[in-house]
DNA sequence: TGAATACGTTAATGACCGTTAACCTGCTGG
DNA sequence: CCAGCAGGTTAACGGTCATTAACGTATTCA
């Protein structure tokens, strides 16, 4: 990982902000001005920095499905454990995002129609291009789970690991090492079920 | 299951057509011209059968919430045959409601912040109800979990099961009985993984 | 019959909000 | 020293949109 000791630019305190109050209130709910009063300047003067409020979202959007697709492929070139230690890489990776950007994940997977077309697609294709890494990945560990079964419990896993920005402000959560470890288990769990044989009755 | 003959009425109509519309653009996207044109009447006729746009979502948010809890008690009442029977009928049921109503399991955590807060905090009261529900279920299934471990697999799995909205458009889906299956072993495993020991590395 | 009620309509109102205009200030490099 | 740019400011514009007003029509029922 890569700290970062500089202080954040400007532009980089607005995406944040703006994170913040797109996932706490929805795109739409959020005016200019409020996201400007979150970084201390006022309305317009976020155009010095941006286009416009889609822009921001676009950037945002563009930079999460990019930042998780990057990971993912990192992780995959540098697999030299097997596919089942690629899939815990994967798991740990996307548990690491979830937990560390709630705001990010939650923007993610509810403000996608908000993009123009042409972002809309970046992203999509993003997205597709991670979703197939995971199911390349699963059906290698479970050879007998078929295509489309995999996709689905791809997508599900996802929403499992995506949960936690529902769970109550992170109160009395077993700590961010013991959520990680469970979410982990859950996830493998899941894939497992999925490839068993269905259990007599 | 209670199956309806007569026509649905008016208020129905609407209520069916501003979920789908919300769930597609967001409660703030959408515009109450476009809800009354959807159902054949203009922008301001909806004002003879709701209060506002705001009661319209009001009116979905609670119904769903309301209808979940219902149901779930209503299982939890008719349990005869032991905890692992519940927890299959639990889990059977949410996966009926996250493939028939996929508008309404959109809204349901997407848009609850729009509510006035007397109606956020009936519906909230509401999930969480139903999430108790599920938890004391999951600890008799599994006396081994400890219980915020368990509040935090019972998230995840709704998580899981509520994932199908996200599936591109119901194309290459392994068909509808197909996937309630699927989602129904994932999420079985993911339960039993929670509660089974660590596995030895 | 005829009055009330249910259910629409279009036009107007008023608020909100994204964006642009016009203007200001301080730093920075030639 | 001063030109120019980076990064602000406030005021104004224009569009969108929820809501209300005022008005119409058919059905129901006493």
């Amino acid at each position: 990982m890569v700290t970062r000791t500089d202080a954040p630019t400007r532009r980089e305190q607005i995406l944040q902000e703006a994170a913040r109050l797109f996932a706490e209130r929805g795109f739409h709910g959020v005016g200019v001005d409020e996201i400007g009063a979150a970084v201390g300047i006022s309305g317009p003067g976020l155009y010095r920095h941006f286009a416009g409020k889609d822009a921001m979202l676009a950037e945002l959007l563009v930079g999460i499905s990019g930042q998780l697709m990057t990971g993912g492929k990192r992780r995959v070139a540098e697999a030299q454990h097997g596919p089942v230690a690629l899939l815990d890489s994967l798991i740990e990776g996307h548990i690491d995002f979830a937990l560390d950007d709630r705001d990010l994940i939650t923007l993610h997977d509810r403000e996608l129609d908000r993009l123009r077309d042409s972002d809309r697609k970046l992203v999509r294709q993003l997205q597709r291009q991670y979703v197939e890494l995971w199911v390349e990945c699963v059906r290698k560990v479970y050879p007998e789970l078929a295509e489309p079964h995999a996709r689905v419990a791809v997508h599900a896993v996802f929403g499992l690991l995506n949960s936690t920005p529902h769970l109550s402000r992170p109160s009395s959560l077993p700590g961010r090492a013991a959520t990680a470890a469970l979410l982990h288990k859950l996830a493998r769990g899941a894939f497992a079920a999925a490839a068993a044989q269905d259990a007599p009755e």
